[in-house]
DNA sequence: CTCGTTTTGTTCTCCCGTTCACAAACTCCT
DNA sequence: AGGAGTTTGTGAACGGGAGAACAAAACGAG
């Protein structure tokens, strides 16, 4: 009940409170809709026309809106650059995140020289890789190092984020790796289930996996076509 | 009711009932846990050890396996091989996907490589680029062509699943392209909302959004600490 | 100032997915 | 053959998210 908070002295608008999952995997969207018509020159928009730019339902978008706030207003709609600072302020894009990329084969290169990153605070402080023989190669102007420096990198920079970007087989040693040495954020390209504990967030791509969804699907329309 | 669907004749295996979504993003999971369970020489496991190996609660597990049919044995579990086999058929990858990939950056490359298809049916049958700069590299033993070749190949191989690792610009023409000359699923790595006819899956895969995604819980456990 | 129009913020309802808990079914041992 | 122990398959309760629908708020015209 709208009334039961603000009895406690709290707006809806208090960022304490917590935003259910779905929303938050929507924000991101938003923010890069939001960005888009931005760069448009677009200075307000309805509900409507972002739901439309994020592939989203507007009473959806609304209501996702309505956790941060109440940014927009009745009858005009949502100033653009506005409600995309609030939101990169919501999901901690203002800041800067050093993130360490273990793992430069193809994967891990592409990622480093993700553009998408760097726009949205995540800096690379370092690029890790087992293979003696990739020591000193420069990729996306920064230098790869011993997968050992791990420890001292993490400790100079304060790095949170790891990212993973091995073969399968290493995925569970460098996550071990990265937990004990006070990583508490993974996001992990290798195709195996990391067991971490609790306190660590862990999200997985498989690029594979999304891959076999699409084959299930097909297989479904071609049997009922 | 078990009894129910036993009267009308039709066993609780028939695989015409759709699996909800949810239980389909699963399965392949699943199916790798399974590879990797028979790779070690394990005959037969319970669902508890199953749901270990795939980091779920072991009763969705069996939830989900009872979509399928019932393959286990009380009292004693699944056979592994068995199961992995009716898993993959009902992903569909038991059958040949020929797939195009279209933009061959280092995601592209690092698709192109990426053993995980192959081994599940996938099967790189051309890599498209735009870039005339490209043309005739190849790529994981395939040759890189002219992105115009795409209305021949899809043609003569039948393929109906492409992917694109093209850069956001050229992502919503591509995928028209696609559309166009009959791909029914696409997987979209480039960070725009694609807009399709409705009978064309897409699946994207955002490396930014997850990244956000961690930064917000990341920043949530900096403020309650 | 008042009325009509537009668009947000929120409530309400429905549906899907998760989890618990247990009966049914199978094995093994005596 | 029978009973104890194990594990599946599923009914039922629960929680969260999606979407429709509406009241509240802002703006503009007259």
């Amino acid at each position: 009940m709208e009334k039961a908070t603000a009895v406690t002295g709290r707006t809806s608008a208090d960022s304490s409170r917590d935003i259910p999952e779905a929303t938050v995997a929507r924000l991101p969207i938003y923010l890069r809709a939001l960005t888009t018509l931005s760069e448009q020159g677009t200075g307000t928009c309805s509900s409507e026309e972002l739901a439309v730019a994020a592939g989203v339902n507007s009473a959806k978008l609304r209501k996702d809106l309505s956790y941060l706030g109440s940014y927009g207003t009745r009858g005009v709609g949502y100033d653009v650059e506005y409600l995309r600072y609030q939101i990169a302020r919501e999901i901690g894009v203002t800041q800067d995140w050093p993130v360490v990329i273990v793992g430069i084969g193809n994967l891990g290169q592409a990622l480093a020289n993700y553009s998408g990153f760097r726009s949205r605070g995540f800096r690379v402080v370092a690029l890790l890789d087992a293979d003696p023989a990739r020591r000193d190669e420069v990729v996306a102007g920064v230098e790869v190092q011993a997968f050992d420096n791990l420890e001292q990198i993490v400790g100079d920079h304060g790095v949170a984020i790891g990212v993973i970007a091995t073969p399968a087989v290493a995925a569970q040693d460098v996550a071990d790796r990265m937990v004990a040495c006070g990583i508490t954020s993974i996001l992990n390209f290798a195709p195996i289930v990391l067991s971490v504990p609790d306190q660590v967030d862990v999200r997985k791509v498989d690029l594979s996996i999304e891959l076999q969804i699409l084959a299930y699907h097909e297989q479904r329309k071609a049997a009922t076509a």
